[in-house]
RNA sequence: GCGAACGUAGCUCAGUUGGUUAGAGCGCCUGACUGUGACUCAGGAGGUCGGGGGUUCAAGACCCCUCGUUCGCCCCA
């Protein structure tokens, strides 16, 4: 098969595929707006800038994965790798300082460099919440609970796990990256080759290695707890507290780190076992100093991102697309006015299938296919008395009944 | 970026130790049923065996390269 492919990473998104998608998003949108969040969106490409600055030069997605281009003015562009720097960069573009807590829900297509795997793809899609200007632990609670609701929604909460961690404020974070360099530097002839890249990269990341040697000298390592000052503890508490008076169950995960430079405080994953070795469905944290760093005031911050194909991989249902009513007309005298009745019905809200040619069996068998909920026969013979036939494609009872009947016996179908 | 497996009709898969015109089920089209779907029956279309090169009298099967998918690592939604 020479048949042309799709880019490698990339997927089509046939009505099937899509009807998933669309019930995640529509979902998400309609949770997210019960706590406050309206959709937004901003443009799927930035100035390079927006997301290497904020996200950090050295970490994998700037340093590997995004898909920059230059653009006919000579700028460096790039292909968004996630929404929340775009967001916050909007945030500070509009001057929505005034606004604050600005809360805002979006969705849409993402672009990263990787290499594809189950649930993980070049051109993927996530649904993404953020609450910009809430330094307060009620905003990271609330903004946990958005994702849980989410995922109660969908039926796919019992499938998942809240992991949580804090990271602690920059004061706090610093101090425990140094104990650890400090830590690890004095058993680098036992580190992985991977973890002795972290070192230098992101030592945090350690802490979360696979490898059996490492996790050996992670058992040892200085904890986080013992650096953590008290407004960071407290802060902490105060969220976990805040979880537990919803009933939002949640699992302490002390090597739950983020790659992202920008997170502080609170991180969280909603992770499940179903996706082999992509199992985070929701991620976020606090990312306290990332408006700043785009060149804002010093602004407070707290999101997440959720990826929806894991997610549409996750639901056991598929959606079912609205059931159409077919008309059929019987013999070409009757084309004109089933073509006519077809609009009119249409307009009037109802969702109508009329086949561009075929006698009536074949229109029969594709209104069968389309998972009709009725057929509307009309030909000679009751165009002649004023009725139409009308058959009940479920329970494969037919029963004639006047013209002037038929929307409101179509509207009692249900 | 690293390691491994896989790649045969639209889909899910058979294809014996390399040996004539490459098969099945589902789906699709046509007809039995020229005013009636689901069930049944009978026909039919559809494959340069992912692509390229090599070994051989002979390759879907073996070797190399390439593209793609999957699994793991890295990282992440």
């Amino acid at each position: 098969m020479s048949l042309p492919q799709p880019v490698r990473g990339t997927h089509d998104l046939l009505p099937e595929d899509y009807l998933r998608h669309a019930h995640v998003r529509e979902t998400a949108r309609e949770m997210a707006s019960r706590f406050g969040y309206a959709e937004m969106a901003t443009p799927i490409f930035e100035f390079t800038e927006v997301f290497a600055r904020t996200m950090g030069e050295s970490s994998d997605v700037v340093s590997k994965e995004m898909y920059s281009f230059e653009s006919r003015s000579g700028e460096s562009m790039t292909l968004r790798p996630e929404y929340t720097a775009g967001i916050c960069r909007a945030f500070i573009s509009n001057g929505l300082q005034q606004n604050v807590p600005f809360k805002a829900f979006a969705a849409g297509p993402m672009f990263r460099y990787e290499r594809p795997q189950k649930g993980r793809q070049r051109q993927f899609h996530q649904i993404d919440v953020e609450c910009i200007g809430a330094a307060e632990a009620k905003a990271d609670i609330e903004v946990i609970a958005v994702g849980a609701s989410i995922l109660h929604k969908l039926g796919v909460l019992e499938h998942c796990t809240l992991e949580i961690n804090t990271l602690g404020d920059q004061e706090s974070r610093e101090a425990y990256r140094a104990a650890l360099v400090d830590y690890f530097s004095d058993h680098k002839s036992s580190l992985s080759k991977d973890s002795l890249d972290r070192l230098g990269r992101n030592p945090l990341r350690i802490l979360d290695s696979k490898d059996k040697g490492d996790r050996i000298l992670v058992e040892n390592a200085p904890l986080f707890t013992d650096y953590l000052n008290s407004f960071s503890s407290e802060f902490f508490a105060e969220v976990l507290d805040g979880l537990s008076l919803l009933g939002i169950n949640y699992e302490l995960n002390r090597r739950l780190v983020r790659g992202l430079d920008y997170y502080t405080h609170t991180a969280f994953e909603f992770v499940t076992t179903a996706l082999g070795a992509q199992g985070a469905v929701i991620a976020g944290g606090r990312y306290d100093g990332l408006i700043e760093m785009l060149g804002g005031k010093p602004t407070p911050g707290i999101g997440w991102a959720g990826g929806i194909e894991r997610l549409a991989m996750l639901m056991d249902d598929v959606p079912i697309a609205e059931r159409p009513i077919a008309i059929v007309p019987v013999g070409e005298t009757a084309e004109a006015f089933t073509a006519k009745l077809a609009y009119q019905l249409r307009q009037e809200g109802l969702n109508i299938e009329m086949a561009f040619k075929g006698n009536v069996g074949k229109r029969m068998k594709r209104a069968n296919k389309l998972n009709a909920r009725a057929a509307v026969l009309i030909g000679e013979d009751e165009l002649a008395r004023n009725v139409c036939s009308l058959r009940d494609l479920d329970q494969g009872e037919q029963s004639e009944i006047p013209l002037s009947e038929l929307s409101a016996a179509l509207g009692a179908l249900g």
